[in-house]
DNA sequence: AAACATCCTAGAGTGCACTCTAGGTCAAGA
DNA sequence: TCTTGACCTAGAGTGCACTCTAGGATGTTT
């Protein structure tokens, strides 16, 4: 066995086992930490870092907002607030209500772009099926012209 | 006046004409042509690109589909289908629909973003109402320790 | 005592998707 | 004719978020 006690002294991680259970790279923590965006790691004696349980769930929730577009100044804004201690609880609020506003609206995008890519996917089947290219004029003029493209073949149009 | 006719012998663009409709940049439309993405570009007695009208809705179909997380690479692969002709439709239909499955699942996941941001955004909510950190018992161990996540001060935790 | 895993720092390198620069061509209006 | 603005190519530069390398220390195992 590698290590004294699997759970030394109860959830005290270092780097590489926070990395195994976040997923995240070994690498990629310390950069995060290189950029503000780790509160609370000590040291042991010989100098390596030392996390608790805790980090476990800081790293879930900074990738959940990463996934979500929030870019890595934005995640030091929030974290600087966290470090600041609880008089900043209303800004850290504040700060995931604008963010949670810009996931909605991604939402939203996306599922405008599913429906332009179902509408698409259609139009290749009644292409397939019809044996020719589609009409488009039942789709509203916007829409239609994102039906089909251009030229194909470099003939064509005078 | 600069231009012969607004619209040209009708709908045939000029770079620039296109970026203005499109939303993209010259620099952009140039680019997304070396990296070939358009098909179908003419060009005039001086050496200069001429677009059409459909141009313009390729390049809002790209822009969905950028904005959706295609790659370049994709987009290009899709781009070489739509220039090889109707003997790809099946192809192109199956490209969009794979497209399609990775926005559903991103949607999914953004969906899920959005719970853990409002469980974080309502513990917040608790904790200035309460003027003390809540207790995150009530929730399952998963998303509790996400909840707040390590040591403000510096100071705490043995 | 030697080997090995794991950690450390500083900084260079990578991949993506543009974005911009330099240096030049072309055609319409004054 | 000359100026002006939009265009051209080739290629360098940018910003982001990592990812990796080099060179070295520590500490546990055999």
């Amino acid at each position: 066995m590698r290590q004294h006690n699997a759970e030394r002294s109860r959830s005290r991680l270092r780097i590489g086992e926070l990395a195994a259970r976040s997923g995240k790279s070994v690498h990629a923590i310390r950069w995060y930490e290189s950029q503000g965006l780790m509160p609370g790691v000590r040291r042991d004696a010989g100098g390596r870092r030392v996390y608790s349980e805790h980090h476990v769930g800081w790293l879930e929730l900074l990738g959940r907002l990463r996934c979500t577009g929030m870019s890595i100044k934005d995640m030091h804004r929030y974290t600087a607030l966290v470090e600041e201690g609880a008089d900043t609880l209303d800004q850290r609020q504040q700060l995931l209500q604008a963010h949670r506003l810009q996931v909605e609206e991604h939402i939203v995008e996306w599922n405008r772009a599913l429906e332009m890519i179902d509408r698409k996917i259609g139009f290749y089947a009644d292409w397939i099926e019809c044996g020719s290219m589609p009409a488009t004029d039942w789709l509203p003029e916007e829409r239609a012209k994102a039906m089909e493209p251009c030229v194909q073949s470099g003939e064509s149009e005078t």
